[in-house]
DNA sequence: ACCTTGTATGTTATAACATATCAATAGACA
DNA sequence: TGTCTATTGATATGTTATAACATACAAGGT
């Protein structure tokens, strides 16, 4: 057990039920889910925390899954844009989909303190942000939306 | 005349007003807007466009004001404290506060084609994002939002 | 069997972004 | 003046990301 959304579950099956899913994914958008590609996956399900690039990359190689940044790069890459892993820009990090499966703005809460990562979703096209797009013309393809601050438990452990 | 929130506006006046806020801030702040931190927030004045540390620090380089990438970040760091300056963390870039005074969450609307960016104002304690950190129990201290598509100029200019 | 094509990997090097550390200097002020 | 602190200068290094080129390998046509 260890935090999703900052709450207690069922971790591995949290990893088993995302690795099912995006098994089913790729075999109906005729993607493939090379070595690399799903023990990448798997290593980012494994923790609700976001890994950079070379913390994965270090994982990949102790198993003998290439050694090189690009192959950590393109594994993230792929399960970006397929998707299956969303791109923590206020990290430089990376972080397992927990909505594997359905389209969604992803958004994020980080706690500063233990840096777990819990995903939300957003309406990015409602609310102000959209209604500043719509007044400028502006067209939106893509958002980013982060907020950094303290869990529950490490306000609790601060207080 | 450049861009700013994509609308023509005189733009000298934009730096010029931009400068003449952050020095009256300087002193009622007890800050030091020394002659580094001077001129890297007018270069950053200078454009409606996110410009990396190195690309600034060429700049001061070109002017005798350092050489060296601490140079650079030291100036960034204090304009980003002091509010003067905020960072795109979905560019790894950093811009000049287009409503320097007023406390404020920025949010930035970013073009991919011309590369010029908007700055508006967010409620993030409001709206969707708000609503699911209350409901996680998560402390909000910092947000980032951020808005990647086509400005009005190079949406027209794609049709 | 042979080739072609497309996708994925391997490998080397380097670009781009950011910080640690420590010595030197400038300003504020008793 | 001396002392304290903030700032700057300089060197080195750490971290994140991509360019460029070569190779492997599977699927399909001849």
């Amino acid at each position: 057990m260890t935090a999703l959304g900052f709450t207690q579950h069922d971790h591995a099956k949290c990893v088993r039920s995302g690795l099912a899913a995006a098994e089913a994914q790729c075999r109906a958008r005729e993607l493939r889910l090379t070595p690399v590609r799903r023990r990448a996956l798997e290593i980012l399900l494994a923790e609700h925390r976001a890994l950079g690039a070379y913390d994965l990359l270090a994982r990949l190689s102790e198993e003998g899954l290439g050694s090189q940044p690009p192959v950590a790069y393109r594994a993230l890459d792929f399960l970006v844009k397929a998707g299956f892993a969303h791109k923590v820009e206020a990290l430089n990090a990376y972080l397992a989909c927990a909505h594997l499966g359905d389209d969604h703005a992803p958004a994020f809460l980080i706690c500063r303190a233990c840096r777990s990562v819990a995903e939300t979703a957003t309406t990015p096209r409602q609310g102000r942000l959209g209604a500043a797009a719509e007044e400028a013309g502006f067209l939106i393809e893509r958002t980013v939306v982060e907020a950094q601050g303290l869990c529950p438990a490490c306000r609790e452990a601060a207080a």
